[in-house]
DNA sequence: TGGTAGGATAATATATTACTTATCATACAA
DNA sequence: TTGTATGATAAGTAATATATTATCCTACCA
């Protein structure tokens, strides 16, 4: 035999009201469900919980203890229960993003957006790159992740929500600035500015140029856009960019695009979710929210 | 529906393993067994505890909370068990003992030899009147006190364990100090010193003198035992008193008995408690170790 | 590309719970 | 002394809890 969560309920009630009868009416029981109730768990502990002397009922030392710990844990079953109503609620909670580093230059505005309307909630954002990003989605840290190509290896959930346009880019003064539908061979000698290994950027560069049976002359490896972007800037070479990381150098003639046939290479963005994943409404609420934008962008 | 301690004791080993199969182990189930208890639980709060990615097993954010929470419960109903079982013995726990004031010259010296043989037991001793010890056991207060005569009108369950001879004592140089068989009678024109209203010793006197169709010509009355011996010891007058109470001064020869027809007054001491008091194994073994030691005493 | 390990699900048997109503016992008060 | 309030106890019952075995599903690994 032992100790039921309804035993203490019905414990607590009569060592509260000392009296059988008013623990009966409080619980909505008969009188005798109530006396049964202390007695099995009377007889559980092995000690009288209550003691009756004449008329009036005491509690027992071991019914003053007993109370306090009823009471301590019929708390923390109120407590587990609201908490768990908090996190059915989508105004509540932990959501835990990953990105990928290219994403970055517009995540952080989606998660502004999106904390803006939910403010209670706690929003992580870890930015990486694709591989490393893979790792993470592999022992299931993040909630969710938005990235370029959804992997073919690991079992996920993706939904495209938004355009992702690879650029070829050059410094302003390139000799080709100017030029129109270029085709992609007359940039052989170029050199080119290359993401490092891991990188989703890299791995679509890396397509693209196989499609075209195309290979750079010189390549420069270099981890980061930011990085590479200066390195465009100053002449080193050309480089594939998301057109999303190179908006504000494109419109401060910081950088050009070159008309290369094939370019822009039409891809989309995604966010994911290893599937068996259980989203929380929270993260339900924010991956509706990013494929909404995503129709409003495309849409506006 | 609703939680159980079982669900929480079977979620609480999976959440540890991070397995179904390890905590049927551990738990002696088979495996469907612990996904219901899991399923059922997640049904009860209405949100997943785990979730499945790949093969393996992780807690939802659900799932930690809740773990703390089952956590914190079971050490509760542990500690209540041990502490349920720490109260089951003798050695330890409250011991709550009335003893009317007349007792408590020889009380202390019972305590004390029980206190040494118990020394984790917290005694309390309350020394008050028969009156007002009659009022704390109404409500309950003392596990057991220690009296003359029982009440009759409350239910009490007493038992006798040691004589308590009342002496009528008197002055040294009284002037009936060195006769013999006296009779009551011849007291008539004496003072008498009594003690107050609600004393047993002054209940147990009158019925004396009733018995005895006596009534002294005049009385002083006093409250406490002290101030009467010494109120005798300066002459003012005469005093029945327990034995007990005045053993130093007789030996002493501060006071003297009166060889008096019909005393020494037999009377018992008791040690009781109201019926329908559940004695925890503390106080059932400090009674058995008074009626024990009243047994030595008048063997010896 | 099977084989395997781990989990979900279904069907089912059994034991226990959680109640009920009816009745009895008793302390106290009128 | 009787009536009333309170609890204990007994018997019966419907619901449920807890487990079982058998079977299926699937991710992963060799």
């Amino acid at each position: 035999m032992h100790i039921t969560i309804r035993q203490l309920q019905v414990f607590e009630s009569v060592a509260r009201h000392l009296s059988y009868t008013r623990a009966a009416e409080e619980l909505h029981l008969t009188q005798p469900a109530v006396s049964m109730q202390v007695k099995q768990l009377e007889e559980s502990i092995g000690l009288p919980l209550f003691e009756q002397i004449g008329k009036k009922i005491y509690r027992t030392e071991a019914g003053e203890i007993m109370l306090g710990h009823a009471l301590t844990i019929h708390e923390h079953l109120t407590i587990a229960k609201r908490e768990m109503d908090e996190l059915k609620g989508v105004d509540s909670g932990r959501l835990s993003i990953g990105v990928v580093s290219t994403v970055n230059y517009f995540a952080a505005r989606l998660l502004a957006a999106f904390s803006r309307q939910h403010p209670k909630v706690e929003i992580r954002l870890d930015v990486t790159n694709r591989e490393s990003l893979l790792q993470k989605l592999e022992i299931n840290e993040p909630d969710l992740v938005l990235m370029g190509q959804p992997p073919n290896g690991l079992d996920v959930d993706a939904a495209d929500f938004m355009d992702n346009p690879l650029l070829l880019v050059a410094a302003p003064d390139h000799r080709l600035a100017k030029s129109k539908r270029l085709a992609l061979e007359s940039l052989a000698d170029e050199t080119f500015v290359v993401r490092e290994p891991g990188s989703g950027t890299r791995l679509a560069m890396e397509r693209f140029f196989s499609d075209y049976d195309f290979k750079p002359q010189s390549t420069v490896e270099m981890t980061g856009n930011e990085v590479i972007k200066q390195a465009i800037e100053v002449g080193l070479g050309l480089s594939v960019l998301s057109a999303h990381t190179v908006e504000l150098e494109l419109s401060a003639g910081r950088l050009v695009r070159l008309d290369v046939v094939g370019t822009p290479i039409i891809r989309r963005w995604y966010v994911a979710h290893r599937s068996g994943k259980r989203l929380t409404p929270t993260a339900q609420s924010f991956k509706q929210f990013v494929l909404d934008e995503g129709k409003r962008q495309s849409a506006g």
